[in-house]
Formats: structure tokens, C-alpha cells, sequence
DNA sequence: CTAATTTTTAAACGCTTGTTTAATTTTTTT
DNA sequence: AAAAAAATTAAACAAGCGTTTAAAAATTAG
């Protein structure tokens, strides 16, 4: 009995395909095992029902989407820096994979469970010493003093709400793909450089 | 045969909080119906389908959204208020309503429709000379030169986002409704700052 | 008041859903 | 090669879905 079968490895990253294209109640039990090439009673013979799939799927997401970054906060670089390099980090990786972000969203706000806390998203942050990094630079004068909530939120809503957000905006600006990915290029620099200047008022990095 | 029955308008209401909870696929009906008080044959009597209703309710709810957008827009205040008064209203209302961004956006990039062409978004946009506005402000000076789609990008993520995450946030942090809300209150003060030292560098309104 | 019309209901329609069963094929073990 | 175990399948299950029908109730018209 392996672990990781192939069969197993394809209906997962078939319903990693489906979930996040259709969502959780979008989609069928019949239509991931489709996408995986073979039966539906398959699924549950490997997962037990569509909700347990969707439940290792859903973490799964969550731990790629969070790996970069943490990577950015783990490191070592000043925290102007790190500032630069999470949006740059979020804007490729986002680029990449821009249904992660609105996938991740809405289902989290409909089911209950507290995935990230599953993932252990909360002690990571605090393996990150992220908080204490901040609270240096804010008492030396070198970081606006706003709350950790508040710098994350003003990150994150710079980063993800344009692809998040992106059929609405095309939608009200009727533009197309092409055209849309072309601002977004100019948007990143623009949040870069709005956001060290507000965190960072006395900063030289823009 | 009265064009709004109290009826029909029991079931357009109700139909419009459920689908704005759960969805168009995370509902059914019979929860429409019931949650109008009524027998499930009588929502298909007035709209002839579930998804019939579905496009007269999101249009209803975009129609809403927009309203208080343009409002300031329309409105004969210089553009660095504008800014201002744009951002609180935005959280005003989605302080009341915090639902309705997700909601859009959920629906949105799954529904093939450009229900925003329907409303005439793109049209009362032109109409509201807003374009014009921002061309002059660059051309003085007074306003950093970026596009509009940016702009209007800038206001939406730090206005929108704060809602739409609001549950994955939560999650990440580990902190309940109440201190959300006491995040929420600072953060409209930061976005405003943030973004009217960002779009009008040499002003004094803040 | 009666007849016509509109509104509301209960029941059923065929179809799809998630899940399970039992049989079959494939693989592994001995 | 035979037996045991695992993987895969087709078929079925009950339950729920959106929608329709046909009859009952309520309202309006003449």
C-alpha cells in the first residue's frame, strides 16, 4: 500500500485544477475524477468524500501560497528591503497563479473551518520575528508606527485585490487581458514605491 | 397584475440576502423560497429561474454598489477631496454592507456576463468627466502622472480588500470581529494619508 | 353574486448530486 | 502458478436539485 500513488497524486492535482477554477460548490465529484482521467468512485477510494478532498486541497493551496511568503519574512534583509521584495515576490508569483488569491478568499469565507490556523500560519509569523522586527525600526524612527495587522493588510490589499479584483476591473474599464497586464506591470512599481514611502517616510530606497 | 407584488419584492429581497451569503451555486431555491416565506414554485412564477433571478438581483446589488461611488465622482469637489470623501464612503459602506464586495467578485469571475457594461458603469464613468478632471490635475501638476485604471486600482485594493480578506486576515492573525473592527477604523485613516500623499505629492490636505 | 383571472400550493417531473456496493481487473505475495 | 490483496470499474442508491404541472385558494371583473 504506497503512500503516494500516482493515481492518488493525479485526482488531487486534478481537484487542486477544478476546486480553484470552480470552487468548492461550483464543481462535481463526477468532474474532478474527469479531469483526473478515471472513475468517480475512485475519489472516494482515495479521499473519503469531496469535502476531506477539498480539505487537503484547500491546505495545500494555502501552504504554496504562504511559502513565499515567509521565505521573504524569514530572511535577513532590512525590513525596507523585505517590504520590496514581498510585493515583487507577490506580483510574480500572483502573475503566475492569479486564481490562488480569489480561490483562497472566497472559499475561506464561506466554509468555517480556520484553515490557516491548521496550517500553522500564526506560529510561523512569530518564527519570523516579524513583530519584533518592526517594533525596532518604529522605535529607532526609521518605520511609521501602525499596527502589524494594518502594515500586512496594506501589503496584502496592494498585492492581491488586482488579481483578485481583476474581471470586475476589466469590466468597469472595458479593457482586455493584454491591456490589463500591462498595468499591472506599472502597478506593481507604484505600490512599491507608495508603500516604502508611507511605511518608511525618511527611507532612500525609492 | 401589479408589476411589484409585495410578493415579488419578498422574494427578489430574500433572494438577494442568500445569494449574497452563499452564492449562486451555494444555494438552492427551495432555501430562496423559504427564507421568503413562501412555496418554491412561486420564485419561478414571478422570475422564471434561478438564474434569471440571479442576473436581476446582481444587477440590483452592482446598481447599489456603484451609486455612492459615483455620487463623489459626479460631485463638484476638487480631486484630492474627492480622494478622501471616496475612500470613507467606500468604508461607510462597506462598514454597513461587507458582504456585497466579495460577493461581486466572487460571482463576477465566475459568471461569463459583463453585468458592469449592463448597469452602464463605463458610460456614467465618461459621463462623470472624472477622466478629464484627472488629466488637468496632472497637467498642473498637482496630481502624480499615472493612469486611470491605476488610480481608480489604488482606491479600490486599499478600500475593498480590508473587506473582502477580512475572514483570511482573521485567520492569519488569530483575532476576532470586535479588534478587526478596531483595525479597520485606523486603517481608513492610514489609506486615506497613503493615498493622498501619494497621488498629490504637494499637497497640503493631510 | 357569479364568472374570469390571478395568485398560491402540493406534488411530481426528470436529472444530477455525493456516496456506496459488489463485481472485475490488476498487482503483489507466497 | 495459485492465492491474497489492492486497484479500478460499472451500476446503483437515496437525496436533492431546478423546474413544471395541475389543482386549490384568493382576488378581481362584470
Amino acid at each position: 500500500m504506497e503512500k503516494d500513488t500516482s493515481t492518488e497524486l493525479k485526482i488531487k492535482e486534478a481537484a487542486t485544477r477544478v476546486f480553484i477554477a470552480k470552487g468548492f460548490n461550483g464543481c462535481t465529484s463526477r468532474e474532478i475524477a474527469k479531469e483526473a482521467g478515471m472513475n468517480v468512485a475512485l475519489v472516494n477510494y482515495y479521499f473519503k468524500s469531496k469535502s476531506h478532498l477539498f480539505e487537503i486541497v484547500i491546505a495545500s493551496v494555502i501552504e504554496k501560497f504562504a511559502e513565499s511568503l515567509f521565505e521573504v519574512f524569514k530572511s535577513e534583509l532590512p525590513l525596507v528591503s523585505k517590504v520590496r521584495v514581498f510585493i515583487e515576490k507577490e506580483y510574480d508569483f500572483l502573475g503566475k497563479h492569479p486564481e490562488i488569491a480569489s480561490f483562497l478568499i472566497n472559499e475561506l469565507s464561506k466554509q468555517e473551518a480556520n484553515f490557516f490556523q491548521c496550517v500553522g500560519f500564526s506560529d510561523a509569523m512569530k518564527d519570523a520575528k516579524i513583530e519584533a522586527q518592526v517594533k525596532e525600526a518604529q522605535e529607532k524612527g526609521e518605520m511609521r508606527k501602525i499596527n502589524l495587522v494594518n502594515i500586512i493588510l496594506l501589503l496584502m490589499s496592494n498585492t492581491n485585490f488586482p488579481f483578485i479584483a481583476r474581471p470586475m476591473i476589466q469590466s468597469i474599464h472595458s479593457i482586455n487581458d493584454e491591456n490589463y497586464k500591462t498595468h499591472l506591470i506599472l502597478h506593481k512599481q507604484y505600490v512599491i514605491d507608495m508603500l516604502i514611502n508611507y511605511l518608511f517616510p525618511n527611507s532612500k530606497e525609492f
